[in-house]
DNA sequence: AGCACGCCGACT
DNA sequence: GTCGGCGTGCTC
């Protein structure tokens, strides 16, 4: 090996040491990677995890790809501290990563977070401590001892050190008094797995007719192989679940991870055992209030492939699977799979991506699909699946609008006497009846009846709603609350208070001033007793322990109510005109739920809509059941709503944490560009709009905490068109497969 | 995201 | 004279 003397001469004077630098993401909102030396040893790839210095702190991120940024100052150069003990991210997820953040234009390290959040998972779980049985005999044999050891030598497996005990009934002390005497050994065990293996066979498929067909259907898909989406699209109650059952089935059989995308909200014990009741075990569960110590045996297992199912949240999106070969989205057209902080995303649409990315099939499930995803039926890319009938005896609710011009309530009432006739039938034959109404609280308004003034929020200023079960009144959009006040704050005048419009609480009052021997029950998420309360109430109704229920969204899911043969809506309006471009959509979404937990076992059900507007197309494709001419109209208006594209019309939406920040954003915006017509406003709630896809033409919401940034970013995309990227985020709600 | 720095208004 | 509000800049 010569060593010429140039080289020589440089390692002496010139030539630094030679450092392996790598890219890495830290979980830091800048536009991209870190560079960092590796230090001798060490041994990094693209994917691992790894623990950096950033200034002061400690970061966990991950070696990314690519090259480093050569502009760097060397001196700044930082050496990773430490690479967990972990499987590196494949190239799959590290892709998808890049796709996610570009495509949202999220920091990629903050994308990244995301797949990486379970801190104390990055080392591996600490062995457990066992007992090995060695046979021999103690020297003195006690009764407890004899139990101890008859089991002992019952099953030849390791036993932990409680797990005998307790088996044995006897005390921890029994058995370290025999491991003393070496009867047993004390040996270290691998953890047992968060959740047993899923058995795809574990029963004969549940299902016939329709059923049967569309499971074979998808199934077919699994088998061809390679990406494909399908929408199945039944209404409630038409078994999509066991449908998509099957596909997960036939996923297990090849010996591929699912996950299965719920919202949060349909995360319950009720779904796990349905699941549990097919495959023998439960999935494994991933959403916000994990514990973190399972947080971290659910990560593990799903990096490691031990655990085959996951059902969980949005962010499970994020998990990084082993072996990923088929992704479940139920409940695809809800709202909820929006995540609308630090990084904007909808997890159904990059559900699909990530099912494109790593070429497997994906399903999306929703009793009332999302007009995105309808689209997609309809030109053909998503392969479309119709349930249109329930499953077994069940039938559909008969429905009928009730035209409230016509047939008004009495005077400070809001029931039509045809609904409070409707509701005497149903109690009369023992089965029960559902008032749905989407508002919480006693009365929307409060105002004084002398001087006229309205109570409204010091923080926020929307209306405070009165909540007389709590004697509070409350903010909805902030949460301020205080104690409901007996004079007016403005003019002093004691009881001329009057409350204004409807909410759960007074309907129970009117429905109470009716029925008085009805057992009356009021469920809505601020039921004193929260989330134990509330499922025991759940559960007690579908004993037939209510004859009566009045309830707000929280009823519109899950639960399975047998007695329940009537559905009345009390205001069906409600949130047709709130400003929400969604709006139709959404109502008609909401409607077909709540009328759809009528009448699920077979009984003959009715569903009663109180309307002022009987010819709105939303309350017409209801009654009708004919969703297909409400999604026919509903597209068309959203194309005729799409602004022009850039260039010719630049139009903006700008939405921001508050409703008052998005006006000051705007405001900025156009004194920064006084040529943009359309800068429009929209508080958080309502953003991001709903954009059907087609053409190139799309609205951009535009998030940002900084004025200048948001002014500048403005001016570039006016000069450089809407490729142009700024250091703020962006939503682009448009289908992300035109990215693909 | 955190954290430090720096610049103007209301206080012990 | 300071304390502290948030606007701005920086982290390999």
């Amino acid at each position: 090996m010569g060593k010429d003397s140039s080289d020589l001469f440089g390692s002496l004077f010139k030539t630094p040491p030679l450092v392996k630098v790598v890219p890495v993401l830290v979980p830091l909102p800048v536009p991209g990677a870190y560079s960092y030396a590796v230090p001798e040893g060490l041994a990094v790839e693209p994917g691992s995890v790894v623990q950096v210095p950033v200034g002061p702190r400690q970061l966990i991120g991950v070696v990314w790809d690519g090259e480093n940024d050569d502009r760097l100052d060397p001196k700044k150069l930082r050496p990773i501290t430490l690479a967990f003990d972990c499987p590196p991210l494949s190239k799959e997820m590290r892709d998808f990563i890049d796709w996610v953040a570009n495509y949202t234009l999220s920091p990629p390290g903050l994308v990244a977070r995301m797949a990486i959040r379970a801190p104390a998972a990055l080392e591996p779980e600490p062995m457990v401590e066992g007992l090995r049985y060695l046979g021999g005999r103690p020297e003195r044999l006690t009764p407890a001892r004899t139990r101890v050891l008859d089991l002992a030598n019952q099953e030849d497996i390791p036993w932990t050190r409680s797990g005998l005990a307790h088996a044995a009934g006897v005390s921890l002390s029994v058995i370290d008094g025999l491991t003393a005497q070496g009867i047993f050994e004390t040996v270290f065990l691998a953890p047992p797995p968060v959740v047993a293996r899923p058995d795809p066979d574990y029963i004969a498929p549940r299902i016939e007719g329709p059923q049967k067909e569309a499971a074979a259907e998808i199934v077919d898909s699994i088998r061809t192989g390679g990406f494909s989406t399908s929408l199945i699209d039944g209404v409630t109650g038409s078994g999509k679940t066991e449908v998509y059952f099957e596909a997960i089935a036939e996923t297990l059989r090849r010996g591929k991870q699912v996950l299965i995308l719920l919202p949060e909200i349909a995360l319950t014990a009720s779904f796990l055992e349905r699941f549990q009741d097919r495959f023998g075990a439960k999935p494994g569960e991933w959403h916000s209030d994990l514990s973190p110590r399972m947080r971290e045996k659910v990560w593990r297992g799903v990096v490691t492939g031990e655990v085959q199912v996951v059902a969980g949240a949005r962010s499970a999106l994020f998990l990084p699977f082993e072996n990923l070969g088929l992704i479940i989205v139920d409940e695809e057209h809800d709202p909820a799979y929006k995540q609308e902080d630090r990084v904007f995303y909808n997890a159904r649409d990059m559900a699909v991506v990530r099912a494109r990315i790593g070429d497997f099939p994906i399903v999306l499930v929703s009793a009332t699909p999302s007009v995105e995803s309808q689209v997609n039926g309809l030109s053909g890319r998503y392969n479309t699946v119709h349930l249109p009938t329930r499953f077994g005896d069940a039938a559909m609710p008969d429905l009928h609008l009730i035209d409230m011009r016509r047939h008004p309530p009495e005077r400070g009432g809001f029931l039509s006497p045809l609904l409070i006739r409707a509701i005497a039938k149903t109690i009369g034959r023992g089965e029960q009846a559902l008032l749905f109404l989407n508002r919480r609280g006693y009365a929307p308004l409060t105002l004084c009846r002398v001087c006229g003034h309205r109570f409204q929020c010091p923080q926020c200023s929307s209306w405070l709603v009165e909540h007389r079960f709590k004697n509070q009144i409350q903010c909805h959009q902030c949460g301020y609350s205080e104690p409901t006040p007996e004079a007016c704050p403005e003019c002093g005048t004691l009881d001329h208070l009057v409350a204004c419009g409807p909410g759960v609480e007074r309907i129970a009052e009117e429905v109470e001033k009716h029925f008085p021997d009805a057992r009356t029950i009021v469920m809505s998420s601020d039921l004193l007793g929260g989330v134990k309360r509330m499922r025991l109430e759940l559960e007690a109704i579908a004993k037939g322990d209510a004859d009566i229920v009045i309830g707000t969204q929280l009823v519109a899911k899950g639960h399975n109510f047998p007695l329940m043969t009537l559905v009345g809506i009390v205001d069906s309006d409600l949130g047709l005109s709130n400003g929400d471009p969604r709006a139709a959509e959404r109502t008609f979404q909401l409607l077909s739920q709540v009328t759809g937990r009528a009448g699920r076992t077979g009984r003959k059900s009715h569903g009663l809509l109180q309307t002022f507007q009987p010819q709105h197309p939303v309350m017409q494709a209801i009654v009708s059941g004919d969703a297909s001419a409400f999604y026919e109209r509903e597209i068309a208006e959203r194309e005729k709503a799409i602004l022009p594209p850039f260039g010719r019309l630049a139009s903006l939406i700008v939405s921001a944490d508050t409703r008052a920040d998005a006006e000051s954003h705007a405001r900025g915006l156009r004194a920064a560009a006084p040529k943009v017509s359309g800068i429009s406003v929209l508080g958080p709630a309502e953003a991001p709009l709903a954009l059907v896809r087609g053409r190139h033409r799309f609205r951009l919401l535009v998030h940002g905490r900084r004025n200048s940034d948001m002014q500048a970013f403005l001016r570039a995309m006016l000069a450089n068109g809407p490729k142009q990227r700024g250091s703020v985020q962006i939503q682009l709600d448009i289908d992300p497969q035109s990215f693909l």
